[in-house]
RNA sequence: GGACCUGUGGUGCAGCUUGGAGUGCACGCCGGCCUGUCAAGCCGGAGGUCGCGGGUUCAAAUCCCGUCAGGUCCGCCA
């Protein structure tokens, strides 16, 4: 994905004081500093030898790119660091660079000092050339070094520092919560720390700080935050690392609206520090509404082509397969494209994402009429034809997209194709947020009969809704809500349970048992009997926000040293075996390793 | 656990469908030339276990099987 129109590099490096080997950096240089000597420190971008009398130096800080003129051959090559003493003066007239910064000047009369030698990069660090993954992961410090990446994490940077001060204006205190922590057998799968001191026995790394917050809400932090460090061991993909970074926030006697306020500042100042002007004002759908129209619960709104109900047009339908609880279509926003073997290859795809089929009619224009081309055209009366094409406003040359199943089956696969058609309708330098609110409180029910929780077994149940828990529970909504961008789910948060008499009553539609409660959440549920208040919190992920808001579909670029999909750091080998003395240590023995995982 | 894509001098690619000598392009590297370039230019050169293993074949980068690594996705991620 090219990168999205932030400020260059650096945006504050003029009020850096610079220090030690230099006076200057390099960024900074221009016009009015004509005639002054400069010392500069950096590496070796690009040598332009004209034989022994005229060479041209490109030095490279993070701030920008000068150039050097010396008058006899140099033992340079690319990344030399070097320390350059030398006069800024304008270019001759005609050799000026627009595309650099530092473009009207260069430095002459000067002094290079070489500070360190370099071998030849294993790739180079100034072309646009794509770079395999696994050599940039290999080599990353190499790789950080490459602009696009200095640029990222230091958008990263300022966006981490606008959240600290839109926390921080808002009246949260950070506070700090541990990394070696209990487990708590649910959700994801915990990385496992054992103990040296209690063999037999182990930490965990947390998933979230979630417990841990609401325990500072008991002891009256009233509004907390912290971003922290979250770990799962769970399988890698481009949106997901073993371990990420959130903003993590938690009020007291709080309301859903005042958490989404808070947290909207935070991620309007982080929208800001990337020089994003105009952010449309976070907008709200609920989640019912997001699977109808989108079928996901993290809609891209930046682009229509929603899903349109059509279950009515085919109530008395002689097309055996639109006959089902709900039919959905989408008018596809390529018609053009959609070639017979293009429609043939989406119907596997709806197949594959689950679906029983999907149905597609081209519109033709016949006679002035508009008439459906299909394999099951002519299954479809006159009156549904009309029905339907009226319905969806299609226009000859329109392809319809149908499927036929449950509700939420058949919106999820028209909508995952709707994204899949339709991506590169979004524009790119637009960004949409979204409040997804009235999650469902229950997402279904296991194998035993109990139900499952959407968010985590601590989430306050819609108040309009109580009456309903133990009678319909599924329809039972909750006080909770996500953070949508451009269809990345930033991050969730809910109002909390903070009486013990819900929180039972939770428990045991979820099948916990007091016992096990007691086991597993045992001192947060004893913490709530000493006057918990009403609270609740939130939390997004900072490497999602950012990599959106720079413009990468990959979080890996915009984290210093990442893992691979498989859990490996290609730079240092990590995991590695231990020595059998480290087992012991724990109190561990291990099976022997297979050949092939050495 | 599963599906798909990729793997060819240091880097990025082409070659693979239809087997015929490690063939080609661009960058980089080394040497030479070159006084206004900035993707510098010109000339010359070095550099390869075609990821790895097995199979088919007179012959494999190419076809088949397996395997490893990287990526995308499904499962998983309260």
């Amino acid at each position: 994905m090219e990168s999205s129109s932030g400020p260059s590099v650096i945006t504050n490096y003029p009020t850096i004081e610079p220090r030690g080997l230099r006076d200057r950096y390099i960024g900074t240089i221009s016009e009015k500093d004509l005639g002054a000597s400069v010392t500069v420190c950096g590496w070796v971008s690009k040598v332009r030898e004209h034989g022994e009398h005229l060479v041209f130096i490109d030095v490279r800080d993070f701030s920008g790119i000068v150039q050097v003129v010396a008058h006899s051959s140099v033992e340079l090559r690319a990344e030399y660091v070097v320390r350059v003493k030398g006069k800024v003066t304008r270019r001759p007239e005609g050799t000026e660079n627009s595309s650099l910064d530092t473009g009207q000047v260069e430095l002459t009369d000067s002094e290079i000092e070489l500070l360190a030698q370099a071998d030849p990069p294993p790739f180079s660090l100034t072309d646009r050339v794509e770079v395999d993954e696994s050599t940039r992961l290999r080599f990353r410090y190499l790789d950080l070094r490459r602009e696009k990446m200095q640029s990222n994490l230091r958008a990263r940077a300022r966006i981490n520092s606008a959240i600290r001060a839109s926390m921080e204006r808002q009246g949260f205190t950070e506070l700090e919560t541990p990394l070696l922590w209990t487990p708590t057998p649910e959700g994801a799968r915990e990385f496992v720390v054992p103990s040296r001191l209690n063999h037999g026995s182990s930490y965990v790394l947390p998933q979230s700080p979630q417990i841990a917050k609401q325990l500072l809400m008991v002891s009256g932090f009233d509004r907390y935050y912290q971003i922290a460090r979250c770990l799962r061991d769970e399988d890698l993909r481009a949106d997901r690392q073993f371990e990420f970074t959130q903003l993590d926030l938690e009020a007291s006697f709080v309301s859903q609206d005042d958490v989404m306020e808070f947290i909207s500042d935070a991620v309007m100042g982080a929208s800001r520090a990337v020089g994003l002007e105009h952010v449309d004002p976070i907008g709200r759908i609920t989640w019912r509404d997001a699977i109808d129209l989108y079928g996901v619960d993290k809609p891209d709104m930046r682009f229509g082509h929603t899903l349109i109900d059509v279950t009515d047009i085919f109530a008395d339908t002689q097309v055996r397969a639109l006959s089902a609880p709900c039919v959905k279509a989408l008018v596809a926003p390529n018609p053009s494209e959609l070639t017979r073997s293009k429609l043939d290859g989406l119907v596997d795809r709806a197949k594959a994402l689950g679906a029983k089929g999907l149905l597609w009619l081209r519109v033709e224009s016949k006679d002035g009429e508009l008439t459906l081309d299909s394999p099951v055209a002519k299954f479809i009366s006159d009156a549904e034809s009309r029905e339907l094409i009226a319905k969806v406003g299609a226009k000859a040359g329109s392809v319809i997209l149908m499927v036929a199943d449950e509700w939420q089956s058949a919106c999820q696969v028209l909508g995952q194709l709707r994204l899949e058609l339709g991506r590169k309708l979004a524009d790119p330098n637009q960004f949409t947020y979204v409040w997804v609110v009235d999650f469902p409180l229950f997402e279904g029910m296991s194998e035993d009969g109990s139900l499952i929780s959407a968010h985590h077994p601590f989430t306050m149940p819609n108040q309009d809704d109580f009456d309903k828990l133990e009678s319909d529970p599924l329809s039972v909504r909750s006080q909770s809500y996500d953070l949508v961008l451009n269809g990345w789910e930033l991050g969730s948060g809910s109002i909390r349970i903070h009486r013990s008499d819900i929180q039972a009553r939770i428990f045991s539609l979820l099948g916990i048992s007091t016992e096990e409660a007691k086991n597993r959440f045992g001192f947060l549920l004893e913490a709530f009997r000493f006057g918990a208040p009403p609270h609740g919190g939130f939390a997004f992920g900072i490497d999602r926000l950012t990599a959106l808001l720079v413009g990468e579909d990959n979080i890996r670029e915009v984290i210093a040293f990442p893992k691979t999909q498989s859990g490996s750091d290609l730079m240092t080998g990590a995991p590695k075996p231990l020595e059998k003395s480290s087992w012991d240590l724990l109190g561990l023995s291990v099976k022997p390793v297979s050949k092939n995982q050495i």
